[in-house]
DNA sequence: GTTTAAATAT
DNA sequence: GATATTTAAA
């Protein structure tokens, strides 16, 4: 017996098996319609090579594991079926892979929680989930960023700080070394 | 007592 | 939508 609360995926006993899926013919999509005709402005930039909603596998029956399922009768999960409100959802490897393409394919820019959650495509999840997963994304990334600070552009740097140049060619820029006049010398008569 | 993950409030 | 705080579990 699991508890509903204490159901963390610590103990998973029911991994995504793909033998109940076996006969699972994915419904339908209904999201594609909505994808390609609501806001085509944005929206065409990461359709391209992007899968298509359709073609991802289905993970909506992974929001609750089929062991919590049968533990408060729950069938066969179709298409809107929601989790229990008092359970909290979990955010599995599967979940957080689509999650993470659908960022990336959004972009910087794009990669809000409204579209992210329309890009999952996952019944279910809501803005809510989507918007506190991706703080802690974007902590993680922060500090996985952090770790590895990026080398700034050689391009952007003076000649002085790139490299040696081999023949002594010179850049155009001059060095912050001392003037030539260091030795001032006075040449008189 | 600390850390992590998700929810919830601001 | 972003961030801060809270809650619960490990």
């Amino acid at each position: 017996m699991l508890s509903a609360r204490g159901g963390r995926p610590h103990d998973a006993d029911a991994p995504p098996s793909s033998s109940s899926s076996s006969s699972s013919p994915r419904p339908r999509c209904m999201v594609d319609a909505a994808a390609a005709g609501d806001s085509s402005d944005r929206v065409m930039e990461w359709e391209t090579g992007l899968p298509s909603p359709c073609e991802m596998t289905p993970v909506s029956h992974q929001l609750v594991p089929p062991a919590l399922a049968a533990a408060f009768g729950i069938g066969a999960l179709e298409a809107g079926v929601l989790l229990p409100s008092f359970a909290r959802m979990v955010w599995t490897p599967e979940l957080h892979h689509r999650f993470v393409e659908a960022v990336a394919h959004l972009g910087e820019k794009g990669a809000v929680p409204k579209a992210i959650v329309r890009l999952m495509n996952v019944d279910g999840l809501t803005r809510e989930n989507v918007a506190s997963h991706l703080q802690k994304y974007r902590l993680y990334l922060k500090r996985t960023r952090a770790a590895t600070p990026p080398p700034p552009p050689a391009m952007y740097l003076p000649c002085f700080a790139a490299k040696p140049p081999p023949d002594g060619a010179n850049c155009g820029e001059s060095p912050p070394s001392r003037a030539p006049d260091a030795k001032t010398t006075t040449q008189i008569g």
